[in-house]
This record gives structure tokens, C-alpha cells and sequence, in this order.
DNA sequence: TCCGATTTGGCTCTCCGGATGCACGTCAGT
DNA sequence: ACTGACGTGCATCCGGAGAGCCAAATCGGA
């Protein structure tokens, strides 16, 4: 998983991808996975991926792109948290000469540039609200529109959209439009964290030791059995690209105490809503974040419902207008949002087009 | 002028579009839905389509455009949140040469592309306040004026508009115009939501998997009778849309399994972030309901761990012995005694009997 | 039957977090 | 410049949660 620089690196180093047992494992999941990567491939519908940062959903989307049929097409990635708003759309959909301050000549989008190939959007519940609609009439009809032009352009790309968060969750919280998730979703692949399939944990060991052996001229023996466990107890918070640093540094230093420092154990997690029957767990918390989240929710209801005016959704909600700021604070809601359409800032960015959506 | 470009893109592949039965089904209100659209195709005079988000709204709209007399004419669409504000209105009405910083020539809106056609406004009310002032003078006078421009144009269009909130609402939330809505609602039709019609999905369902089996090549079976029923007893909140990409995935993925997981029966969520749209209904209630129902949770299940031993209890819930009481109490919970030798006539035992004992 | 332990309810008192009102500054639209 | 909505800081106030105390009820055991 080599982490490029976003954007650039159009066309990456297919080559580098390990073997696909390595990817895959052995666990029952990923086997399901597999066969159903197997099955989508083929087929022009949109894929989104699921799984939290690092399980490798990159690699997912390129074995999507080499086992289809658009395999000699281009391969273009597109890591939307990495450009800022503005720039995201002239670099998704190009631009007209002329489009704004400084567009000298024109430009084509990483859209028109996956023409017959797969588009791979990572990291897409980053994208504002403008440009998933012009995502959405991209997937409905293949049309788009560089920004400043008069007309559509007609496009054919295999989109495959990643994200690791929940996007049905997005969609409550209004940061994500509905009918685009439905459109992305047709199939949906989600990867399991690496510590939901420890059992693959050894063989991914030997993997990375073996390749940064070689490519560092290592002498590193494997793990020992103790080392092991401890790996396979360790709950992993980055995943693959956790592990194969972990690996790549024990490579390095050549020693196991090097890195079994870093494998502390399973700290308890603070965020367990449930009921641990067992331990002392203050009541208090407990009610203290679910008062919250259920404020949250309701709160944010409200807001969308008034499209934004506080002054109105604190006197619906009976409470002062002082006291809905504060609950908005640390809600950690947008605290400065212009009332409509949710796109704000970009005076003059995106232009044109219909878009979808009904 | 250019416009036979975008609309070109516009004209769009209709033949796509399913056919009418499909559309309709069999369902009174589609029916009637589907006779008046026949009796109002022809006249012009806006057409106002409410429905939820993928309902098919625009389906219907281009259908009104094919089957009126300027079907020849063009067809327009604009979605409207997908541009944000100001832009929107050069998008619509056009420019001419020098109006801001960044027109260097003038561009047609388009309104005036849409000229002898249709108009179709999707999202209309997310219009801001000052462009339903301009669309209402449209529709007033068939008048409209580019920005910049010294004199109004005349045009002759149909106009569509779609939405899926409720225009009244927004109207005594003071942002959507009285007028407007009066202008744009000549004719309405309301599109019912997939769930309120379920007895046209299993039509709908065999349409989609015959399409989807001859696109992608596929050899999906129809689904079993039980499948069928869990479709038709799912409430779809992506509406058409959602169950048209469930049917591709089950075509692609060709089983039964791989789907079935989506028709998760409508769960009321934990405690349930319901309702508070509608009148005024206070913030701290609704919070004070939750809690108290989580706390009931809670404590029920910590004290049955503790085989009713409250002392216990307390301490594993870091809350002070008096205050459970409290709790337990007012979460309407078993407050008696060791419910051993009841030689108690208590009136609400149930509860625990068999659980405390030791 | 009596004594101590445990449980429970009722009653205050205190304390703190959250809610409020007010003043002031900012920003955008007019 | 004026207005209205929004954001922030500050002093204040309120109510509910918690703690402490006491009395009554009940049980276990002698």
C-alpha cells in the first residue's frame, strides 16, 4: 500500500501490489469478499468500499480496476480530502478557459481523463454537497460539465467510491446526499478491520518480513511465538498500513523489543455504548453521551427543518437561543453555516449544470 | 446558439426510460397519477411534482415533456442545489458581457435555451428568495432578464418544477414564496412514496431484474416468495432508485444471500431520534424521556447481574447507593425486597422472583 | 421474642452544570 | 449607516442530583 502523493501518479505501479492470498487471507470474510470482487468486476456499476483507514481499501479498488474489462483504460485516483474545495472540483471536472480569475486556458478533470477507465474517488464523504451532486448527475445520466463550459460532455468511467466512515450516518447527520449514496451503493464491499481477522495476522507477518528482508537486505527471523499472540491480541487502530510499518521497522532495528513496546494492550474502549454488565462503568457517562448524541440528532433536525436560523430552531425547541449555541458547540455541529444548500465559501468555483437527483 | 449542445445531452436517451406500465403499476393513486398527467401534458401550464427524494420525479417530468405538444422542443433541466447561489442565477437567466468581474462575454441562461421546450427545476425549493422573485416574473409574464442586461427577453417555456419537501411548510417557515407557490402549483402532482404503494413492487421488481439480467448478461432468477414478501414489507427510504440498485446488485451478485441483509425491518433505533419536526415540542422533554429510559436499561441489567443486590449495583454503576434507589424508583422498576418469602402481598412483583434467590 | 444487619422511604442541605440575560463585536445585506 | 442574525465573554440564577440523617420495615439468627 504504497501511500502516493494523492492526485498525481495517475497511472500507479499496478506491479506493487502483493499476491492476492496475501491480501485476502484466509478468513471467511475476506474469502467472501474475494468471490464477490470476483463477481462486480466485470459488470459497469458502481462499487463502494467500506472499512476503516487503512484496511487497504486502495488496493481493493485497483484489483477491481485490473480484473475488468476497462483494465487497459486508465486508472485514475482521486483523494478528495487532499485537495480543498474549491481546487477539488477544476480537478475532478476540469475547467474552460476563462472559467475564473486565473483560468488561462482549459483544462480537462480527472473525469474526462478516466474516460474508459475506472474513476476511484477515496474518502468521498469529503466531498461537499455542490460537488456530489454533480457526482450523482455523473452517475446517472455520464454527463458532466467543465466548469465555465456551455455544454455537457458524455463520459464512460467505472466509478468506485471509498470512504471509512458510515455514510448512512453522514446521511442523517445531512453532510451526505441520500440519492447519492444510493447510487453509489449498488454493491457495497465492506472490508473488516484487521483485528476481525487475526487469524490472517501470521501470514500477513511473514509476508511483509520476507518482502522488507529483501528490500532492505534484512537478516530478520520471524517472530517469535510469543511476539505472535501479542500481535494477534493487539487490536490494530491502523490496520494493514499499522502492520506493515510495524513490520517494515522490525525489519529495520533487527529486534523484537524494538517493537513490542508498541503492542499495548486492548485499551478499553471508552466508547462502548452498550451495557458491560461486568465491570464499574459510571451510569453517568453512560446517559451523559446519549443525551448528547440524542441531542444531536434532534438539534440537527431541527436546524436542517429551519434551514439553519437559530433564532427559530432554539424557540421550536423551546429552549433560550443561548442555550442552542452551546448545545450546537459541543455537538460539535458546523458552528457557521450558510442557511441554504450547505455549500458555503466558494463565491465562484463551481458553475453550470444540472445535476440529479429527484 | 449553442444550445442544441447541452440539450442535446438533454434529449436524453428516453428509450431508456422504463415503460409506462412499469412507471405506473397498478396502484390506484399511480393510476389516477397517470390520467392526469395525460390531461395536463398538453396545456401549458406549470406543473408542480411532489415526491420523496427518488421517487422518480424526473422520470415524470420528461414524460410530461415527450408526451406535450413541444416535445420536439427543448428539454431542460436544472438541478438547483447543486449550484450554489449566485451562480445559479447566471445559470439560469445567463449574463451578458461585463456584469461582474469574470463575464468577459455573455452566455444565454438556461431559460432562454429552454425557449419553445421545457423547463424542468428540480429541488425548487432551494431557491433562494431572490430567484423565486425572478423565476415568479417568468411565469408572471414569460419576461426574464439576463444579469447585466438592460432589457427583459420574452420566452415561451413549460415549466416543471419538482421538490421533495413540503412547499407549505417552507412557506410559513418564510422561505419559499407565497406567490410562487401559487404560480407553480397550478398542477400537482404528488408521487407517493415506493412504501405506500408496495403492491406495484413485485411488477417493479421483475422489470428491473429482466433489464438489469439482459444488460450485465446476468441469469438472476426471480426472487423466492419469502424474498418477495421482505421487499414488499421494507419501507425503501431511497424509494424506486433504492430498490432499482438493490436488483442490480442481486442480478450481479446472483444471490439471494447477498442482498437480503439490506431489508432490515425498519428499526425504531435505540431510542428513537423521532418526530420534533413538526409543532414545537420541547428539546429538554424528549432528552428527559430518553435518559430515563436508557437509565431503566441499564440498571435493569446491571441489578440483574447483581442478583438485586443494590449496594452492589450502586457501586458498579459509581453512583451513590441513595441515588439508585432514586432511580430505581422513578424507572418504575420492582422496588420491593428480596423477593424470597413474600409473605407480601406486593402488588408488582413479577419481576425478579425466580432471579434473586441466592 | 429480641437484637443487629440490611433495606427502604422521607426529609433536608449543598453544590454544580447548564440555562439565562446582557453587553459587545462581527458580518452581510439594504 | 442601519438592521438583523450570529458569535463570544461574563455574571447570575435555577433545579436537579447527590449526600447525610433518621425512622420504619423486615429478616436472620440466637
Amino acid at each position: 500500500m504504497s501511500v502516493t502523493n494523492p492526485v498525481s501518479a495517475l497511472i500507479q505501479p499496478l506491479g506493487e501490489m502483493p499476491p492476492e492470498s496475501v491480501v485476502f487471507g484466509s478468513t471467511d470474510a475476506m474469502h467472501a469478499l474475494r468471490e464477490r470482487l470476483a463477481k462486480i468486476a466485470g459488470a459497469n456499476v458502481p462499487v463502494l468500499i467500506q472499512g476503516e483507514s487503512g484496511t487497504g481499501k486502495d488496493i481493493i479498488a485497483r484489483m477491481i480496476h485490473v480484473s475488468s474489462p476497462w483494465k487497459t483504460g486508465p486508472w485514475v485516483k482521486v483523494n478528495c480530502p487532499a485537495i480543498p474545495g474549491t481546487l477539488l472540483e477544476s480537478e475532478l471536472f476540469g475547467y474552460e478557459k476563462g472559467a475564473f480569475t486565473g483560468a488561462y486556458g482549459s483544462k480537462p478533470g480527472r473525469v474526462e481523463m478516466a474516460h474508459r477507465g475506472t474513476l476511484f474517488l477515496d474518502e468521498i464523504s469529503e466531498l461537499d454537497m455542490a460537488l456530489q451532486s454533480k457526482l450523482l448527475q455523473l452517475l446517472q445520466d455520464g454527463q458532466f460539465c467543465r466548469i465555465g463550459a456551455q455544454e455537457d460532455k458524455r463520459v464512460e468511467v467505472r466509478v468506485v467510491c471509498a470512504t471509512n466512515r458510515k455514510l448512512e450516518e453522514e446521511i442523517i447527520n445531512g453532510t451526505f446526499r441520500s440519492d447519492l449514496f444510493y447510487r453509489i451503493n449498488v454493491v457495497n464491499l465492506h472490508i473488516p478491520a484487521l483485528r476481525e481477522r487475526s487469524s490472517d495476522i501470521p501470514q500477513l507477518v511473514s509476508y511483509f518480513i520476507e518482502h522488507y528482508n529483501r528490500r532492505f537486505n534484512g537478516r530478520a527471523p520471524m517472530p517469535s511465538a510469543e511476539l505472535m499472540k501479542a500481535l494477534m491480541r493487539y487490536h490494530w487502530p491502523g490496520n494493514i498500513r499499522e502492520l506493515e510499518n510495524l513490520m517494515k521497522r522490525y525489519v529495520i532495528l533487527g529486534s523484537e523489543d524494538s517493537i513490542s513496546g508498541d503492542l499495548r494492550p486492548h485499551e478499553p474502549d471508552l466508547f462502548s455504548a452498550d451495557i458491560p454488565v461486568d465491570g464499574q462503568v459510571s451510569l453517568k457517562k453512560i446517559t451523559r453521551q446519549a443525551v448528547r448524541e440524542l441531542e444531536r440528532k434532534i438539534i440537527l433536525k431541527v436546524l436542517q427543518h429551519h434551514h439553519w436560523n437559530r433564532k427559530q430552531a432554539a424557540k421550536a425547541l423551546n429552549i433560550s437561543y443561548r442555550a442552542l449555541l452551546y448545545k450546537i458547540r459541543d455537538a460539535g455541529l458546523p458552528s457557521n453555516r450558510t442557511p441554504r444548500s450547505g455549500a458555503h465559501e466558494d463565491a465562484q468555483a463551481a458553475v453550470n449544470e444540472t445535476a440529479a437527483a429527484d
